[in-house]
DNA sequence: TGCGGATTCTATCGCGGTATAGAATGGAGC
DNA sequence: GCTCCATTCTATACCGCGATAGAATCCGCA
């Protein structure tokens, strides 16, 4: 087993796409060099090209670096047990959650992966659409299961909801006091709240859904 | 009343302001050319310069340009009549409403204000503060009349649903089916009841706010 | 027709940014 | 020590963009 150099490549890879990360979340992509990335990595500009093709294909590698993740373990809640009020409040704190280590990767994804080119962005973007259409069924079940309103959008509520979430990745670690915990239970409630049936509440939650013969 | 170039001049400028945000909503700033915003007047890029002195105070100036009513409105509405719930409800439809026709003044002004300097990044973020506390006092108004939930973050509440609110502004255009007044009223509707004391429910909910004097 | 201000033009400077070519370095294993 | 390969380097081509200078044009009005 002489491998020694493979591992070495792959970390010093990983490292790269860090650094592109984090410095396209601060700057942004059209006003980030790879100069600036370079200067993070303590190497010179052109030493890059060593490890992506174009300063494109970095940004391609940052938007889909984790978001595969992402996707499946927001699928797996789906799958999983409980209501569809407990999911929706799962998937809150999921969506939230990986933005203590990879706040970078997450508003790189957000807010700049409309400046890929077409074939990449629609690579990107499937898994956007993949991610919604999640989150939409667990509403739409919890509609059908008599949790939520009948007549909730839930296309619209979906989007809103995520909306929401995203949003909170452009003030998380700048807002004092908002912690990740805190924000998840600020905006879970909400949700759960805004979504239910009007009828039964607290009271009558506990006992679990009933209507709908 | 010899004036009919500074009218005429002014009408261009408004013109050249509108085209950069089109622009710099299509693009992004960094990503947007000055020669850009030329081709879509079809004037010369130099001759942009005529109506501003930099491209960073076209930014400022798209940025600029609208929010001041919009904070106004959106305090006209707190002061005015009206329960929390009503208020809540009004300022999430004229949050949404300007975007039928000044969806890129606003989508830059969302997106791309960070890009300015400092100084300007400043004058342009008091709007934004400016704003927020309004939708802020509405909330801690409505906890204060017993509206609202007693134990609810009135702070992050706000954000979400400013975010919430800012979020749609990338897919309304895009999204079927989803018209202005479809957005607000299932936005309005989920932030209502997830905002709402659990006890007091739409049968008395009519009847306003009292209670405070 | 000619004045004068507003507007747009041509021409160009200079910088900074992406990307390529090919040489140098450095460490693991024979 | 020598080889091989990964990694990083130097040097540079190339171009697009923002911005300036100053001339030309357009137009209302006396």
């Amino acid at each position: 087993m002489p491998r020694r150099a493979r591992p070495a490549r792959k970390r010093r890879a990983a490292e790269t796409t860090a650094a592109a990360a984090r410095v396209f979340a601060e700057r942004g992509y059209h006003g980030a060099t790879t100069q600036d990335i370079a200067d993070v990595l303590g190497i010179r500009q052109a030493s890059l090209y060593y490890y992506f093709r174009s300063k494109e294909a970095a940004l391609e590698e940052v938007c889909l670096d984790g978001v595969g993740a992402y996707v499946a373990r927001a699928a797996a809640i789906m799958r999983g047990p409980g209501s569809a009020a407990d999911k929706l409040a799962q998937l809150v704190r999921h969506h939230i959650a990986p933005w203590r280590d990879r706040a970078d990767f997450t508003r790189v994804f957000l807010r700049e992966r409309h400046n890929l080119p077409d074939a990449s962005r629609h690579r990107v973007g499937r898994y956007a659409r993949r991610y919604e259409r999640i989150f939409q069924q667990v509403l739409e079940a919890g509609v059908a299961a008599g949790e939520f309103r009948r007549d909730l959008d839930c296309r619209i509520a979906t989007l809103g909801a995520i909306g929401m979430c995203n949003a909170a990745s452009a003030w998380y670690g700048v807002e004092p006091g908002a912690t990740l915990e805190r924000i998840a239970g600020v905006f879970a409630a909400l949700l759960l709240e805004g979504v239910r049936t009007p009828m039964m509440r607290r009271t009558s939650a506990r006992s679990g859904a009933r209507r709908r013969g």
